[in-house]
DNA sequence: CGATGCCCCTGAGAGC
DNA sequence: TGCTCTCAGGGGCATC
């Protein structure tokens, strides 16, 4: 499900309900996810004060009052929902993704699983609600992830850069690093496509494989193309469209936030147009050149635009 | 080292 | 209805 919008969505929701908590309840239900939770991982944070939520690529990053980081990647299918003490329960961050046929309409999306529009009961957890923190504020943020590839881990904010599952991370591309200099440099000599260039966390991290697929149709580049051929000018459109469809996620992320937060326990969730992902023999939405193909690279699917995409 | 393929796991939807 | 097959937003690891 998530990629960087996404997480940053559910970073931003999550704030309001655990900056300036106490966890005073940590509850593993389930401790295979993909990988073991840490030795005393609910010692280490039962009693701990979050400071701030933040996110570092696809990872979000809460940080506790003695020093403490608590990583989380939401994988494939993790997801926070937020229950008030005293109500059926409501959802307060739902990171709801794309159906992953890209009709995007909102009923649709609306109808992926079963947690929609029906509260989530307090105290019946669900099969793949795997991890529970109880605030002292009365609240109880779940984790369900039923495909189990997330993952918790505990680091020390002040060496966070040096955590196994972060040393390895590229650049953030919402940042000032992601130039089209960087692009030249970083992908030049590079003969693998395109899009799994871009997929590579080790250089740009928090793309996946919707926000590629859409900024190359953006950047009019061709997916399959060798990473090492870009020009200046194709390096600049590149740069131009990442930022653009990640801050335009991000921002329909808040919006549907913010939806809910004035809302009367109705749902909320993403509500995302795609240009091509999911759109296979749909018209070229921008050109009209013809319809949008999917391609398989890397074992995952690619939509684009044969013709105007070069 | 770089690129590719497979696998982790579960559920939804399509097709028969 | 019910079975089987394919696919899904990530990413680590083995292999060539």
């Amino acid at each position: 499900m998530p990629e960087l919008p996404e997480v940053e969505t559910v970073a931003r929701g999550l704030r309001p309900h655990l900056e300036g908590a106490q966890l005073s309840r940590v509850i593993i239900r389930r401790p295979d996810l993909r990988r073991p939770f840490p030795p005393g991982f609910v010692e280490s944070l039962e009693g701990r004060l979050v400071s701030q939520v933040g996110r570092r690529a696809k990872y979000l990053v809460a940080e506790c009052d003695d020093g403490t980081a608590l990583l989380m990647h939401l994988g494939m299918s993790g997801r926070f929902t937020v229950h008030e003490k005293g109500n059926a329960a409501m959802p307060g961050v739902f990171f709801h993704g794309p159906n992953g046929r890209g009709q995007a309409e909102d009923a649709d999306l609306a109808t992926e699983n079963g947690h929609q529009g029906e509260p989530v009961a307090f105290s019946g957890a669900g099969p793949h609600d795997h991890v529970i923190f109880e605030t002292g504020r009365g609240t109880r943020i779940v984790y369900t992830d039923h495909r189990r590839f997330g993952l918790m881990d505990l680091g020390r904010m002040a060496a966070l850069q040096e955590h196994p599952l972060l040393a390895g991370l590229g650049i953030e591309p919402l940042g000032p690093d992601l130039t089209p200099g960087f692009l030249e440099r970083a992908l030049g000599g590079k003969r693998a496509p395109l899009k799994a260039a871009l997929l590579d966390q080790r250089i740009i991290a928090g793309l996946g494989n919707i926000y590629v697929c859409e900024a190359l149709y953006r950047a009019r580049l061709s997916p399959t193309r060798e990473a090492g051929t870009l020009s200046r000018a194709d390096s600049k459109r590149l740069v131009t469209a990442v930022r653009t469809v990640l801050k335009e996620a991000i921002a329909a992320g808040g919006s549907s936030l913010r939806d809910y937060a004035q809302a009367d326990g109705a749902m909320g969730y993403f509500q995302h147009r795609f240009q091509v992902y999911g759109r296979e023999g749909d018209l070229c939405p921008k050109r009209r050149c013809g319809p949008v193909e999917r391609i398989v690279q890397s074992n995952r699917s690619t939509f684009f635009c044969p013709v105007c995409q070069k």
